[in-house]
DNA sequence: TCGCCCATGATTGTGCACAATTGTCCATCG
DNA sequence: CGATGGACAATTGTGCACAATCATGGGCGA
């Protein structure tokens, strides 16, 4: 079990919401599950603290981040101020090929919309954002844009737990039309305002039970993990 | 000596240029240096190779990043394309008192320019865009252009060794005034503009001898940070 | 009965010793 | 003379044992 894979299986739990919020997520516990040797965790629980997928608390552990209102107020004004940037930038940079990717891009969520396949369109839907931050082809902003919506995912699952809402489709598509437009301030004033509506969709959420056992949870990870690549124990 | 201690010290090191380019830190000799334990030093080390500060080799250690054209030119359109997302969200959200501070840092930076006090000019000159990003107050966008400043000051430290040049002062006016003035796209322009123009200052240097040993630099370094808090060996 | 204090158990932090890997130098062979 | 192979030295990676720290619960006193 590589350390690689250990930080991959948590950090895809993590942001899928899968491991609530508040859980301690102990050094031996994680230790046994893995089967590997305490040290090898510790690393991965200090490299997801540095990350900001746990909180980390000195000689108490590493526990799953619990969001408040402020910081998913700060998550998504960060966003409005980086994809802003981004849109402004592809105004001016934006190429052919790349205005072609965003049609077929748009096309295919509204088909997904109009067959009913929800699936398809909010995972359409949830990358529609990285598309935008990996068209400026600069591998600082893909990094900081991933950060950013990994966390917005976070939120949504926290806040949202049944729902899991995707983004408005027409908001998507009149970004793009600026875009495609070069209108600048346009564009920015669409993606700003697309995230804010996204924003005030959240709701308190009702009520976070325990849910089932961390270790549990741990295990069917492994598993998914194993049946993604490669089946070996 | 704390472990956050001497984060700072090499960050602080590596950030000004002091450490060249491609210089080996080895663990045994940074731990015989501050006088801790290994894995103190250990633990930093990757933290920092973590932050992009250093370039971690599996079995081979720690060396100073050594910045190609390749990553100049990336990092400077990050911040393009960051900056002008905050000087967009500002002109939207800039407060009068905000608008204040503006005005009196750019006259502080003339005076300073106009005096000849070169130090201070070249010190306002950077923190300028530092608080730009702070009056978005928002803690992400602010650690997010820390970053990319503090990246390109290890970039200009190592193309202008010599001449440690500031920002235009008149490009820092124009960006005021499109913010005061509410003009979001006149803004970025004059941002984007801006930091093209820096990019452009850069030059190949010429020949980066080994300058003084490492042993060195980090004592200095160690004694600076002594004289600047509490000294107490 | 309520509140405080201390002992105890559990969990994380740290130093140390050993294992693994890599780079280098020298000898030997083609 | 150049190339290749192996052994040695140096450095990093890892597991283990112990120390430090914090929550918990029971006992004691007012």
């Amino acid at each position: 079990m590589d350390e690689l894979t250990i930080h991959e299986i948590l950090a895809r739990a993590l942001l899928a919401g899968r491991i609530p919020a508040g859980t301690k997520l102990g050094e031996h516990q994680l230790a046994e599950v893995f089967g590997v040797s305490r040290e090898r965790v510790r690393k991965v629980l200090h490299r997801l603290g540095h990350e900001r997928l746990l909180n980390l608390v000195k000689n108490r552990g590493a526990f799953a981040i619990e969001p408040d209102p402020r910081e998913a107020r700060m998550v998504y004004e960060a966003r409005r101020i980086l994809e802003g940037g981004i849109v402004a930038h592809l105004c001016d940079h934006l190429t052919d090929a790349q205005a072609v990717r965003l049609r077929e891009h748009m096309e295919a969520e509204e088909a997904a919309l109009r067959a009913g396949d929800r699936a398809t369109w909010i995972r359409l839907s949830g990358t529609f954002h990285l598309m935008l931050a990996e068209m400026t082809e600069n591998a600082i902003i893909v990094r900081q844009a991933q950060e950013l919506v990994g966390r917005t995912v976070m939120l949504v699952t926290f806040y949202e737990p049944d729902s899991a809402s995707a983004c408005g489709c027409d908001e998507h598509r009149s970004i793009c039309r600026a875009v495609t437009a070069r209108e600048r301030s346009k564009a920015i004033k669409a993606m700003s305002s697309h995230l804010s509506l996204v924003e005030t969709r959240l709701r308190p959420r009702p009520f976070s039970g325990p849910g089932v056992s961390l270790d549990v949870v741990l295990v069917e990870e492994l598993e998914a993990h194993y049946a993604r690549s490669g089946n070996a124990p």
